[in-house]
DNA sequence: GATGGTCCGGTCGATCTCGTCCACTCGTCG
DNA sequence: CGACGAGTGGACGAGATCGACCGGACCATC
């Protein structure tokens, strides 16, 4: 993980359709080689997958909602965990450190949509409470932040 | 945006460096044919761009934190919302309806950092509170819900 | 302390696939 | 009938990919 690494990651951050011959002129290599490079990155798990970035809106899921999640006092965590993954809608879930001890982020098409929605997540066992706020819009979302300079070590290469 | 559309912008959603001659394979047309789509999908604003997945901890963002934005009474939210955006740390920011009128998402090396930041988000012009929960663990995100079939119109061809 | 083997990362060149442009076809609609 | 949108097929240039080769770092041996 060095330089040149750190600047493939950001470039194929912020497009990730960026050709390897394109990677190779602005890195200053052969295509083959970042081609090395981007598959040990693939392959240590540094580049997990590439998506393309779609509109919520544009495919009909104009509602965004976050959910909070308070589990009763004997929950099993890892259980809910399980029970929230089935549900497609969920598009992200963080385990926090707080009363609530899940926060996921829902898309939907329409209103009825979160209310079922919310019915569903609150009927899973062990779930006591939810606490839904609705998103009146998007400012943004997954903005690549510049990867930090590697003077610390934090025990990836 | 018919059904051709959809399995497009799944597949792309699923993996964004899928080639066309790849894409044009799954749904039955040629390579020309599926880079026209493509590119009326971009320039619809349904396909807004491609980014590689990368994992946060891997690149020394190891630490996440959902923090909560309370404005005071006089505040202007969109100024709010321009000092945010200059923030490179915060990754996700959205407006919403309820005491706190943002949530973003950061993403730091150290808790230092974090510490550092919530006092820069804290000193802007307008905030009077903010509440910031630390995220133990991300169980996914960002992950692609399938597109609804358009049986109720949404307004986006 | 010099020598030789090995590994890692890179380059180069050949080949095959893919991207891209253009001319043509076909069905639809005015 | 003509125009248009959507798709096809072919051609050509660019990109991806593979194998062979090269040079430096490292290490053990002599």
């Amino acid at each position: 993980m060095d330089e040149i690494d750190r600047t493939i990651v950001n470039l194929l951050r912020a497009d990730g359709r960026t050709s390897y011959a394109e990677l190779a002129r602005r890195v200053g290599l052969t295509a083959p080689s970042v081609q090395d490079r981007v598959a040990k990155l693939e392959k240590n798990g540094v580049i997990t997958g590439y998506q393309a970035v779609v509109d919520p809106e544009a495919i009909g899921l104009g509602i965004t909602a976050l959910i909070g999640i308070i589990p009763d006092s004997s929950a099993d965590h890892l259980a809910i965990c399980d029970k929230l993954g089935a549900i497609e809608q969920i598009e992200s879930c963080y385990f926090l450190a707080g009363v609530e001890c899940y926060q996921i982020k829902v898309r939907v098409p329409k209103m009825a949509d979160l209310e079922q929605l919310i019915h569903r997540v609150a009927g899973i066992g062990g779930v006591a409470q939810t606490r839904t706020t609705i998103t009146l819009s998007t400012k943004w979302e997954d903005r690549p932040q510049p990867i930090p300079t590697g003077e610390v070590e934090h025990g990836v290469d």
